[in-house]
DNA sequence: AAAGATAATGAACAGTGTTTAGTAAATGCA
DNA sequence: TGCATTTACTAAACACTGTTCATTATCTTT
């Protein structure tokens, strides 16, 4: 474990350090909210010092979109071991929207937020946005396949519960429940998906 | 016809100018991209004179959405002459979603953008926007009355055609369907809507 | 210890929202 | 009419922002 090894490790940890600064940070303020010289301040170093692991705020923006990904993927992907496909997508339903209830901050990052056009260069985080998505949509193929559906749409039908789960999601993130009580938003929230699992079911 | 009246006129048809500059520029640029001096550049006065019509750039957001939400009204609106409230409902989500797709940019200011939270106190647009929501609400109710459905939960009917249909159009607005290819996207749209009809049929 | 490479920064540039002090023009009143 | 007052406007400043660069300090190699 020669010099360039250490060095090398030093600067991923100043990496973490940045990205985990700036993750806090972004939580509690969203994306325009922090600037560079407030996630510098954080980590106690000078702002131009960011620049020297990050060349600019929406590449730590990136950054921290690759993690998010990489969260959802690990709260999503245990269904693979449910092997009926109607019970996998349902729960695959199920824990997307609960990925979403319980990071409004990622969710708002990987699906809501308006990223630069280089998002579509940033493959790392694009494949892995891609995966998780065709593993739905193969879900929904199975189910085809094993007739649990009348339509044999699988692209319209995986599209249509997307957006039922993204528009529910999506509502209670950029808070769009106000005419609903607090207290009642996550019940409403739980009986709707309820009822569009009902209404897949004679689909 | 005094001079307090024209003095009125004026500052009415300045506060337009400001507005009409403003929502140009935040269609082109998206309210962050849009700067004070940029509006004041456009109509050709100093950037301290917007201050004197209206105090702070988020006071003019406010203002906009405002608009959007007239314009949206007036877009869904005519629906209240279909007597049949399944129609009705129908046409509503039909023009609800039409009217996303052509103002992604004022669907957007309604729906997606994150608002101060002094919009609670913008009564004038969130009244607006309620009586819509009321009216959509008393729509489903009309079809749950006249036995359209089996269930009889009218809020969660309601709010799972709601969440369809937000999900579907803000994917759109914040383009989260670069995976479907850009001229099938819309067709995609028509079917999912048309699909959630069934599903709804037999609700 | 000297030379070279690397890391970190202070200061600057051009931009932002917003405030204030001051000017110039329009108005009300004598 | 002439003068005082109100109104409309703006230049300049303040405290921020993202970003760059010349300079300094530290660490590594010879």
């Amino acid at each position: 474990m020669g010099i360039v090894s250490r060095k090398e490790r030093e600067k991923e940890e100043m990496r973490q350090l940045i990205l985990g600064a700036a993750l806090k940070l972004f939580r509690e303020k969203g994306y325009d909210g922090v600037s560079i010289r407030n996630i510098a301040e954080a980590i106690e170093y000078s702002p131009a010092t960011i620049y020297l692991y990050y060349k600019d705020k929406s590449e730590i923006f990136f950054a921290l979109q690759y993690e998010a990904a990489a969260v959802k993927r690990d709260h999503i992907m245990p269904v693979v071991e449910i092997e009926n496909p109607w019970e996998r997508l349902v729960e695959f339903g199920r824990r997307y929207i609960d990925f979403g209830m319980k990071h409004p901050d990622l969710y708002d990052l990987l699906f809501i937020t308006l990223t630069p056009m280089e998002s579509m260069e940033n493959q790392e985080c694009w494949k892995l946005g891609i995966a998780t998505h065709s593993f739905f949509v193969e879900t929904v193929q199975a189910c085809v396949d094993a007739r649990y559906f009348k339509s044999t749409d699988t692209e319209t039908i995986a599209y249509t519960l997307w957006c039922h789960a993204h528009g529910l999601v999506s509502l209670f993130v950029r808070e769009r429940m106000r005419m609903y009580p607090e207290e009642k938003r996550e019940e409403l929230a739980r009986k709707s998906f309820a009822m569009i699992v009902k209404m897949a079911e004679n689909l």
